[in-house]
DNA sequence: TTAGCAACCGCAACCGTTTGCGAAAACATT
DNA sequence: AATGTTTTCGCAAACGGTTGCGGTTGCTAA
């Protein structure tokens, strides 16, 4: 390991190691002549702090941890993407884990973070996690967490998230204004709050209307099973006039079955979901979607992160605004 | 800053430093009734190693780092995830940083990756990229890289790559066997070495077969420009019977083109991509693709980075086999 | 001349862990 | 009882930085 270090440096100089250290990063106390030749020395020789060794010594590790259930998944990586940039602006580095839903990975993983001392967190818990226990050890050891997305109920936590409730209304007021009276509204796992509070204000909206409105609520928890569901509901009398999708993975399911039974949309069967828009985009006409932005919530989230970390914060919990953007499916 | 500490737990236990550190690892030395009583109070207290401390005395860091253009892409996500996963399972941890297509970005990324003393690294650089000069330091260091995906042409560094000329091959035989003559070929930026392969194969192909074939190959940079070229040759006199789109974002953009001009496909033009499947899959009838699976790259890209660290690589350069998965669109 | 004061730099402790080596205690062997 | 052998543990030096404090210089002012 021909790693170059500061006492390298110092001997080559033929001074202290302090004096180099303190020359590197241009403290007072150094003469501007052995600043620069200790600069130029540690330029030629590619010198690198040992991140480990200043962390060690300072006890701040410029670490931020983000944990999400799967990569793959258009809003995660929107979030990750958003939040890595931040990162890099600010100086930190980001380690970033999945927890694939399992539990027992969500522990392991929340295990290397301590480990690893890092300085803040951001995790969306999976669908799975029924405790916010291994939680707790962080605030323990000082480790701000800040939920994001799918964010358990507790009062006394940080979280970001969408409009849920907000999203879920307008979605359901564009539904309203189609003047169509048959719904099939997909939704997904139940377990997950983001579910309920979405599920709960889309109910909530269409019980304050007057007309006779014919709304079937399915849960669901992949895209086959948004297909199977959406195939059955093709083949029965009673064809849904419209159909309201959570999220992509059920979008994309519901779009499979009724481009296979040649559904003309949106002439025989509307179609809305929330989503970050990429998955509408590919459709034609595309869809209308609730814009829930990962991108915008990553943003969101490191700055809540960073109020943490200062001391600053003035809300718990922050809610991102959303949007409608009207495609041709409705 | 609570963090407990070997020193804490051996002030507790009333021994010293060594034989708390020993205890927590089951070394002989220390007695079973001694190892139990630190054990037992390590857990009730949370401890965790420090990793800095950890990394930094034993001179290797488990970290391993990963630096793509963009996370949101299908390919790097689905390699990413793999890559994580084995991470997992191997005790490492991932260091995932994004260039942004920006060789500065870039440079500053190997540069954290350095102070992080990295144990190995995943590298897909950025178009932009011209020089390997900032990956000869890696070499000083001893860090090995394993390039993936777009690798250099160098002869001398490790790389994993799709069989890029064989995906373009099985393509080009695929749209040779449809009888149909007239091909509109969408290739990615010339600079990449991806693209220089995948070209050169597909053209060679062609240029064995007797048939006369009308081949038009356009270099794109984005979907919108492939949305533009495609649109362009609908509305002129020879439209193309055959379209092949060398990734996803070329077959979105492509594909947006065709539904709007209501194209019927394959009917009347038929279309054919590289992709790792999930964005073929959403369209109706689902797109005929050659698979380009970042998940399965990732894992080969890990054991090559093991084979370097463990000094048994065999192979400097890896490649994964492709296959023709034939939706309904040729 | 000498006190006073900057300017400049080194000493040494410390962060938390690992580990070679030596030493004390316990036990076994003659 | 003296010696040899384990078992069990602690000392102390590293790893590569950071930083408070104190010590040299050289210069200025009285």
């Amino acid at each position: 390991m021909n790693n170059i270090t500061l006492k390298k440096i110092a001997g080559i100089v033929g001074c202290s190691i302090s004096t180099v250290s303190r020359a590197l990063k241009h403290h007072p106390d150094i003469s501007v002549a052995t600043r620069e030749r200790i600069i130029a020395l540690a330029n030629s020789l590619d010198y690198e702090p040992n991140a480990f060794a200043v962390h060690l010594r300072t006890k701040h590790s410029n670490v931020i941890g983000l944990m999400v259930p799967f990569f793959s998944n258009h809003f995660y990586e929107s979030f990750i993407a958003s939040v890595e940039e931040e990162c890099r602006k600010n100086g930190f580095t980001l380690m970033i884990l999945q927890t694939a839903n399992d539990p027992k990975i969500e522990m392991e993983n929340l295990k290397l973070f301590r480990q690893n001392r890092v300085t803040g967190l951001f995790v969306c818990v999976s669908s799975n996690s029924k405790s916010l226990d291994h939680y707790e050890k962080m605030k323990d050891v000082e480790i701000p967490v800040v939920f994001f997305d799918n964010v358990p109920n507790n009062e006394e936590i940080y979280k970001v998230c969408m409009a849920d409730e907000r999203a879920a209304i307008i979605a359901a007021e564009a539904i309203q204004k189609t003047k169509k009276k048959k719904i099939l509204a997909l939704f997904g796992d139940l377990g997950l709050t983001i579910t309920q509070k979405r599920l709960k204000a889309f109910e909530d909206s269409f019980k304050t209307q007057k007309g006779n409105f014919e709304l079937t609520i399915v849960h669901i928890n992949n895209t086959e099973e948004a297909k199977k569901v959406v195939t059955n509901r093709l083949t029965k009398k009673n064809i849904p006039e419209i159909i309201f999708c959570m999220s992509d993975e059920i979008l994309i399911g519901a779009m499979n079955a009724l481009q296979i039974k040649k559904v003309i949309i949106p002439d025989q069967i509307g179609i809305i979901a929330l989503s970050n828009g990429f998955i509408p985009s590919l459709y034609y006409p595309t869809i209308t979607y609730v814009e829930t932005s990962g991108f915008k919530l990553g943003k969101l989230a490191f700055t809540q992160l960073l109020a943490c970390l200062s001391g600053t914060v003035t809300l718990t919990e922050l809610t991102l605004d959303v949007n409608l953007f009207e495609g041709g499916s409705l």
